[in-house]
DNA sequence: TCATTATTAATCATAAACGATCAAAAAGAA
DNA sequence: TTCTTTTTGATCGTTTATGATTAATAATGA
């Protein structure tokens, strides 16, 4: 057992217990306590631990692991249909926005032999989009850990520079109210995403039909069509104020 | 059984088992243990293992979601040992920002738990931090999939949009006439983040010193010090030019 | 307060691994 | 073939990781 796989071990452990000790270390690894000791005095001196006396604990006891939950993969079929429709409006040359939502993130599979250009503030769609044929602008400004995105005042302007042909938008929820998000980053990013753009889609499946949650931040006048796989009979309101509706067959 | 043939079998089982050892290579290879040495430090010198007393480990233990082709893993003892003395220059509060270069990027290890901004232009930075302590900044604009990292006018502007209490940068070369680089786009990023730096740390290894490669982008005045392993004798003429210099030891 | 105990740093010892150097063998070029 | 270059192996002094020992230091409790 050499030094790298030790360090690997102990890290691991540090992670999820929150704390080693030296004799219960010495043990499980079969090496003697100086060599553990040493071990534990490495890391710390590389700022990956702090040493007490007779073990180790994590630097940050109380940080919350920034876990940040893919929702993309739940209801991936139906997330897929309506991600297919949405891959379909869109043509060569086209500059497109894509936020952080998880439906939009599943429009990169459909896109990535197209020969446009995307700006997001997802950093998974820039992850997805890395090996594409896409030309790829990120948004800059401050990550928020838990979104993987990019929001504030500097994101706000980055995006204010731009103009895109068309935008690829989710929200929390959507009523004849209009558009509904959970946090206001997340609302002044659509905000202006649907302002920079000439036509902007709204993706959401069903559950979001209707749902008024937190903060109603627009009117549906920013937004130009719906892409759902919610009954177009639902979604009759919508037409009426002169929303497109999009319907994804499953 | 020549070199290509036996590269391939040690990374095999490199990825199979996590670990290879001297010992077992030679009687599997049926070469003397000195050839299985020179393999292996061959190997950790183009960054495809890390070399430990007796063996070699993989480079990434846990496989991550998204890889990012690095060069970081050349000669990764050395590049760490300067980065351990680059982290010891930073403290809690501080504002920094990181390049693209490979180098800079070992650094994220050690600040992981530092309570700190950084501000930087590199993905793979990005990604290695996401679950750290530090506050993540993004320069925005065109990514340039190659280097992995966002470069353009519109980097360029959010750059000058920040100030940081220090920046640790990589170059191509760097001679008394001043910094090098193989790509303009490098040149003017690592020219405005210096610029809107109260303090520039050039991160590089001894290869660096001395080389002179396709553009000389800027003269000495614009950094204040230099980590490097190389030889402070070596390094006189900058320390003349009032370049403060880092001796990284291995 | 002091005494007891556990932990640590410092020192040393040892075996394994290492780099440097040179020689032999293999491969390639003239 | 002969010469040169590259690869491989052997030898040997040096370095490194590890563990044992012991004195110093810190925590604990009477």
């Amino acid at each position: 057992m050499n030094f790298p796989k030790r360090k690997q071990k102990i890290i691991e452990q540090l992670s999820q217990t929150g704390e080693v000790d030296i004799k219960q270390l010495a043990a499980e690894l079969n090496i003697s306590e100086i060599t553990a000791r040493r071990d534990l005095n490495q890391l710390a001196a590389d700022g990956l631990l702090y040493r007490t006396r007779g073990g180790a604990t994590k630097v940050n006891p109380h940080e919350k692991p920034h876990s940040f939950v893919n929702k993309s993969a739940q209801n991936a079929a139906v997330k897929d249909a309506i991600c297919r429709r949405a891959a379909s409006q869109i043509s060569d040359g086209d500059i497109i926005f894509m936020d952080c939502g998880s439906t939009v993130f599943r429009l990169c599979q459909f896109i990535k032999n197209k020969k446009i250009k995307v700006i997001t503030n997802s950093l998974p769609v820039v992850y997805e989009l890395q090996d594409s044929a896409v030309s790829v602008n990120i948004i800059g400004g401050e990550l928020d850990k838990e979104r993987q995105a990019v929001h504030g005042t500097t994101a706000i302007e980055h995006i204010q520079k731009y103009r895109a042909t068309k935008a690829f938008l989710g929200v929390d929820g959507i009523s004849e109210a209009g558009l509904f998000a959970n946090s206001e980053h997340e609302a002044s990013i659509t905000t202006a995403f649907a302002a920079s753009s000439a036509f902007t889609y709204i993706l959401c499946d069903i559950s979001k039909i209707s749902k008024e949650t937190y903060l109603n931040f627009a009117g549906l006048d920013i937004i130009n069509a719906i892409i759902t796989n919610a009954d177009p009979e639902r979604l009759k309101g919508f037409k009426e104020s002169g929303i497109v509706i999009l319907k994804a067959d499953i």
